[in-house]
DNA sequence: ATTCTTCGTGCAAGCGTTTACACGAGCGTT
DNA sequence: AACGCTCGTGTAAACGCTTGCACGAAGAAT
């Protein structure tokens, strides 16, 4: 347990070189602007030659504010949250803000004690991913005053702050581009639904689509597999299995259906000849695989940049709207087409 | 600018409510077993009924720990680092640290910048990517008397702390593969050169295998591009520019690899009949477009295993090795054949 | 020339923890 | 019974910075 600022300067250091008093170096590095030049200067160079690099814990237990915010996803493995994440992180930069982030592999309890920790590490603003937490986490956020923006997900119930689309619709909008081509055999190899409203509002919108034109999803054509390659994989083969094969499987995303689209190609199936596969995000890999992917676009870079900016104007005390809903669309590519058998 | 934790409880809140001194509900809280079981259980009872968070600004002052580890990596956008970030991030996770991330785009300013904004937040020890880095970087290391660790890339020629893999041996490995086969007309798609010690010796390698057989690899047959799905359609499409077309085309990396390949059906091309291309990394996607990627894979989640561990154990005064060179493998897939007018 | 502002700076009191040190109680040893 | 231990706890001094307040100097208004 050694002492590692052995050596490093501290504000006393600089402010003895630069013969003035640390509140004056403190406000020259911060409020540059309530100094005088010549006094600017000085501090500057004292800074400077001394390599001085402030000592953010003391800064924050001082100001009481870290200009850090923090963020929860599910998970950083592949790149569906990517964007976002790269959005979120390039707008706080450009404002002096630093990302904080964490991940928990779709486990509730892992969020919670993640969450948690970024609260403790004195983050001054929190992006969740959905609007499904647990109940900790919104008594914490609660308990410490603490701005946070909702993302991915559009909470229509409440009036919790967020910045998201309609999931519901997307399953919509999707289903019914797959029944405009005739299809009337249906399979979803769906997310897990547990906890996620995200994967549970795109199942929904799938089932009310369908329904409206009479047709029922059972029960054993919807597989709940995790938003993986091989999840995808193994849902495809598992819907395979089924007594009759269907003529359309929706995938919960992308990762999902690029998973699915390889095993299709594993077992010699043509798509969309033999079957059509479509996902969910528009990640940039769903244009370049074989076939093309259609799925729907989600706003995924917008909602990093809406959620900073949200934070970063409650943090600055200005008025803002709590609630942005964004639109999706439809990208209709090669994976989906009309079924064989039909008209 | 407002306070925000005006009703979070503190230290001295949680005290009052046990009936015992701030100083036994610090040692209560980090060090139990200092402590009385039934005044443990007294101050964990307080601190529960009030909600207690540690603030963490204030520990880490007073303890001049932050149980935190900061990486810079190039980039969030694709999931090249993703392998690493989340070993890392589980791995520090399991010790009760956490992961300080930040990202730069290939810029070397940037990458100066944001790790001094980490060391700034009070890091405990760094994870840098690759052995290139500006001076000032490895001052700050240096005068914070920080631990760190490189990766990514084997430092041959210091004595950093580093785990990683030969580059070089990796280029060499997939030029011979493809020297094989019988190809005599190379091209590479080479990430961008500068700054990029990995991108580098990629190059160097390829170069070293060819002119090994008495191959030159001319110097308008080497495109840099960055390392994204574009660069490599667009490297692609410059490769087919030129006179002669190459029988083989070396990329980068995988990314680059998966977008010449989707340019390449864009152009008639088949892969591998009419030109092999191949990659590095053996990112999960090189499996699973088709055709499957031949590539070179490095040992991304042990990387992140590794450099947490590290930096734990030096961290806790442990001795450590301070320099491991991970195997690399030849990843044969379907991208890469005999050219066509071959033997 | 006098008074009123404004501006630039210094002084010193925190910010919420941790931890060295001191202290007293309880115990085993002689 | 006196002694030295260990153990559990409390006291109070840091940790390195920010910022409200006070103060003197300089400029503006009268």
């Amino acid at each position: 347990m050694k002492t590692r600022s052995s050596k490093a300067a501290r504000l006393e250091d600089v402010a003895r070189l630069a013969k003035v008093s640390t509140a004056t170096v403190s406000r020259a590095l911060t409020l540059p602007h309530k100094v005088k030049a010549r006094t600017l200067e000085r501090v500057q160079q004292a800074a400077s030659t001394l390599g001085y690099v402030a000592h953010g814990a003391a800064r924050a237990l001082a100001s009481r504010r870290t200009h850090t915010i923090g963020a929860v996803v599910p998970t950083l493995d592949n790149a569906i949250f990517a964007n976002t994440i790269q959005a979120l992180q390039r707008t706080l930069d450009a404002a002096g803000y630093v990302l904080l982030l964490a991940s928990h592999d779709f486990d509730a309890g892992i969020e919670a004690r993640v969450t948690r920790t970024l609260i403790e590490r004195g983050v001054d603003g929190l992006v969740l991913l959905g609007t499904t937490h647990h109940p900790d986490i919104y008594r914490m956020l609660e308990s410490h005053n603490l701005p946070y923006v909702l993302t991915w997900a559009f909470d229509e119930s409440g009036n919790r702050p967020c910045v998201g689309f309609d999931n519901r619709a997307a399953g919509m909008c999707i289903a019914n581009h797959l029944l405009d081509f005739g299809h009337r055999r249906f399979a979803m190899i769906s997310g897990i639904t547990t906890h996620n409203e995200r994967a549970q509002e795109r199942l929904a919108g799938v089932r009310d689509a369908l329904s409206a034109r009479g047709i029922k999803l059972l029960p054993e054509a919807v597989i709940e597999k995790p938003y993986t390659h091989s999840g995808g994989r193994e849902g495809l083969r598992e819907v395979l299995k089924g007594s009759e094969r269907p003529t359309a499987v929706i995938c919960g995303n992308d990762v999902l259906a690029i998973g699915a689209i390889a095993e299709c190609h594993a077992h010699g199936l043509k798509v969309p000849e033999d079957v059509s596969i479509t996902g969910f995000d528009d990640m940039e890999m769903a244009s370049l695989i074989t076939p093309a992917l259609t799925t729907v676009r989600f706003p995924t870079a917008e909602m990093g940049v809406y959620a900073a900016n949200h934070l970063l104007a409650r943090l600055d005390d200005q008025a803002v709207e709590l609630r942005n809903k964004l639109p999706t669309e439809l990208i209709v590519r090669a994976s989906a087409a009309a079924p064989k058998e039909s008209v």
